[in-house]
RNA sequence: GCCGAAGUGGCGGAAUUGGUAGACGCGCUAGAUUCAGGUUCUAGUCUGGGCAACCAGGUGGAGGUUCGAGUCCUCUCUUCGGCACCA
């Protein structure tokens, strides 16, 4: 008995796909169907990890699929190859970033090369070459003359002592996570993206996403985070200060007994400067900003607040109420003002009830006599019918709102309006491995855009990095000092570089026209293959890269280079390769890489494993246990075949009626056809694609048993071992290249056409009848 | 608190539309092959009863709809995930 050796058998296979360049796709003629099989683009970090085997494992199965089906397949393979690890690998272990990180994309390119992956690799795509990220510097200077981008302040962490800007995830505990010295909010000039502009759209169209999971559109639409109500402008008494703010429920209004500001709000320091309250007031400021941020707004902290003085006027009454600064109050959130109505809203209750201060019930049941005049216990917030409130008593909470709102504008002193938990996205990195930001600051001019003729705006070589002070880029003289593009006089070049999510935006327009040097891409080139078809990935990149990415294809759409606003039709996210039932991580300890696994059983047996062991969008734990059995199964297609291998008829032999086993063993082939085309065309099903090919060999080794096989027999076998090269090809590629050729196909098996189900033969000729009364078996 | 997903053997998991629950694989048990280990092959493997055919129960829990429910409806418990002093 000859063994399947699958590291010979391989290494074969995928030397002669490449002779053949056979997984190029070129652009399609008129009628072509296309395909775009995307997956999310890979950090080149070292090496690939389980979880990247299994992504790309699922990615590949319905490229191969889809090729057979006779569609044009986009399948390609990139690097995300900004960010911050070669900057750390530069600073703690002296590599050049780039050579760091070239050198990991050239290992990772060759493992997803012995793992057979049927990608094209002549549109491969580099983030962090010039070709790539002169393009993300165009798409910058187009929102830049648009308006999308802008400059502002905005509060970043702040590490005095490395004196460097952090990332949120570079803050341990409220500490650095480098020096483990304090952090603190420092404001800082910033670019950032209009995306709240798109938050309407990208919040309504998520209804029309329907290849996405619910749990994808869900995050997205709690990370958008719209609330609707109203803006009310209360002046300040004695002075002409005025603050907005913003509320859900404008038809308590008459129940606002006091206002709160949040610590940081702009107004608190104009209001109580010169007065006696100063002191005070500026001491409950400070004591808040040092405090680190979980503690700061953790739910259960107790409420803490400084009266300032001062009293605002309420528009529809002309009430005064006191201003105070509460702890409770964020600044992120509407517009860090709050008009407080202890009666109807649970926190202001809280805060009423320990400062002493009016709560004033205005809402009452709908359906109830009236207020009772009892002093209220607890906060009501439910809806209800408004009282004590003047013209507009008797209107039920939602009729209010709008009239209130309505009225508000008419008088000029508020609005309808909405609030985001979307933030405009602050894209600058005070970092060195990033895309510079192609902008220079003139005495004159102000900040310029680098003319498109001067791009790309090159990364220096070199930048002294794991500096306190800054941008690594600022300590670059040769970078910095520039003649302004506009009047010619000396001027500074912008140091921060670009946040590395903008890279994955639009990489994926990139592979469908990478050499291209006029422009990010030829929108004729696109067109034909978007929007994706599959997007596979994470469920970890749910909201910042699926919602950036949305929001970049509306901005292009604005831009006229394409004309859907939608880029990815389907979305499938695969679980977490878990280890023992935890995340692999380094800290952990956990962490293996899969070449010991491919060494061992080969490409095929790895990427079954990968397949078969978990439904692909579940977790799946990398217990070297079920590798067995895939290892075996394929052994076991091997040995059968050769057992009946001398037996088998001439390729194209026609398959004369049969009955018996061998009409049996024609009804499994073609219901494994049926199930296979469904599991992976439909479903994603992969793991129950895979078992129904192991009961088709079970079936096969039935009949192949070694005794003497009549004419009909063996034509069912031939059709049942053609059959099964090609439906289990897409998942073991090399193995079935081999089995194919054995059985004397011409050509690559990969290049076949996807074998047709004969309907007759799905149908049973005997068929049990069931029998059941009560819901129980009773009989057949 | 709001929203989403999921609960099926010892384990990973099957069961396209409501129609024989537990496919396939792992593990385990027994036997065959082998000097032995490994490999391979055969049989068995939800629970209880029975030599057996078979009978009864069984998909987190409690109800309901239906001739019939893992699947649909109501309530409930648990786990996982997202958001959250969100004004």
């Amino acid at each position: 008995m000859s063994g399947y050796d699958a590291k010979r058998i391989e290494a074969r296979w995928q030397s002669r796909w490449d002779e053949e360049r056979v997984f190029e796709t070129a652009h399609p003629e008129p009628g072509d169907r296309t395909y775009y099989c995307l997956e999310m683009l890979p950090y080149p970090s070292g090496k690939i990890h389980r979880g990247h085997v299994r992504n790309y494992s699922i990615g590949d199965v319905v490229a191969r699929y889809r090729r057979m089906r006779g569609e044009s397949v986009m399948h390609v393979m990139g690097w995300d190859s900004f960010g911050l690890p070669a900057e750390n690998a530069a600073i703690h272990r002296g590599a050049d970033p780039g050579e760091w990180t070239r050198s990991n994309i050239a290992t990772m390119r060759g493992q997803f090369k012995r793992l057979g992956f049927s990608y094209d690799w002549s549109r491969e795509v580099a983030t962090c070459e010039p070709e790539f990220y002169r393009w993300n510097q165009w798409f910058f200077l187009r929102m830049l003359e648009k308006g999308i981008a802008y400059r502002a302040k905005r509060l970043l962490n702040w590490c005095d002592d490395c004196a460097t800007v952090l990332a949120n995830e570079q803050v341990i505990s409220g500490r650095c996570w480098r020096c483990d010295g304090p952090v603190r909010r420092r404001e800082f000039d910033q670019w950032f993206l209009r995306t709240t502009d798109y938050a309407d759209e990208l919040l309504e169209d998520i209804d029309r996403l329907e290849g996405w999971p619910d749990r994808v559109r869900t995050m997205q639409r709690n990370w958008i985070g719209r609330s609707a109500g109203a803006e009310v402008r209360f002046d300040v008494a004695d002075s002409d200060l005025s603050i907005e703010v913003f509320t859900t429920r404008i038809d308590t209004i008459y129940g606002a007994t006091y206002m709160a500001l949040a610590a940081e709000h702009p107004a608190v320091k104009s209001l109580v400067e010169g007065t006696d309250r100063r002191e005070e007031v500026h001491a409950f400021v400070e004591a808040q900003l040092s405090k680190n941020l979980e503690d700061r707004f953790a739910e259960g902290v107790e409420k803490l607040g400084v009266f300032t003085g001062r009293y605002a006027i309420n528009p529809f009454n002309d009430e005064q109420i006191p201003i105070w600064v509460a702890n409770f109050v964020l600044m992120d959130v509407g517009t860090g003002a709050i008009m407080s109505v202890p009666a109807h809203d649970q926190r202001d209750f809280d805060f009423a009830t320990t400062f002493g201060l009016e709560i004033r019930p205005v809402i009452r049941p709908v359906g109830s006599e009236g207020f009772d005049g009892k002093p209220p216990t607890e906060a009501t917030p439910e809806y209800g019918v408004v009282h004590s409130s003047g013209e507009y008593d008797g209107l039920e909470s939602a009729e209010a709102c709008a009239k209130m709102a309505a009225d508000a504008e008419a008088r000029g002193f508020g609005r309808a309006t909405r609030t985001y938990r979307l933030k405009d996205w602050g894209v600058s990195r005070q970092r060195y491995w990033g895309t510079p930001i192609p902008v220079i600051y003139c005495e004159e001019c102000g900040p310029v855009g680098v003319p498109d003729d001067q791009l790309p705006v090159l990364l220096p070589d070199k930048a002294p990095l794991g500096e306190p002070g800054g941008s690594p880029l600022s300590m670059v003289e040769t970078f910095v000092h520039v003649d302004c593009p506009t009047c010619g006089k000396p001027a500074r070049r912008e140091t921060d570089t670009m946040d590395t999510f903008v890279d994955s935006s639009w990489y994926y327009f990139r592979y469908l026209d990478p050499q291209n040097t006029q422009a990010p891409f030829d929108p004729a080139k696109q067109a034909p293959w978007m929007p994706v078809d599959l997007y596979i990935g994470g469920i970890e990149h749910a909201t910042l890269h699926l919602i950036y990415t949305r929001f970049w294809s509306k901005m292009m759409r604005d831009l006229g280079l394409v004309e859907y606003d939608e880029p990815v039709t389907r979305l499938f996210t695969q679980g977490m390769v878990i280890k023992d039932g935890f995340k692999m991580s380094k800290s952990k300890g956990n962490v293996v890489d899969p070449d010991e696994m491919v060494e061992r059983y080969g490409a095929d047996t790895t990427r079954l494993f990968c397949l078969f062991a978990a439904p692909p969008e579940r977790d799946l734990d990398w217990s070297e246990t079920g590798v067995e059995g895939c290892a075996r199964f394929l052994n076991r297609i091997w040995r059968v075949f050769d057992r009946v291998a001398q037996q088998l008829p001439p390729h194209g032999t026609e398959i004369p009626p049969v009955d018996g086993e061998a009409f049996a063993l024609r009804r499994k082939t073609h219901r494994t056809i049926h199930r296979v085309t469904e599991d992976i065309g439909a479903r994603l099903h992969l793991n129950t694609a895979v078992s129904a090919v192991m009961e088709l060999i079970n079936t096969i080794a039935t009949l192949a048993d070694g005794s003497e096989r009549d004419a009909g027999e063996r034509a069912a076998l031939r059709e049942a071992f053609e059959t099964l090269a090609k439906v289990l090809s897409p998942f073991a590629p090399h193995f079935c290249e081999e089995l194919w050729s054995r059985l004397g196909g011409s050509g690559f098996v990969l290049q076949c056409a996807w074998p047709e189900v004969d309907r007759a033969l799905l149908i049973e000729d005997s068929v049990t009848l069931v029998v059941q009364v009560n819901g129980k078996l009773r009989a057949r």
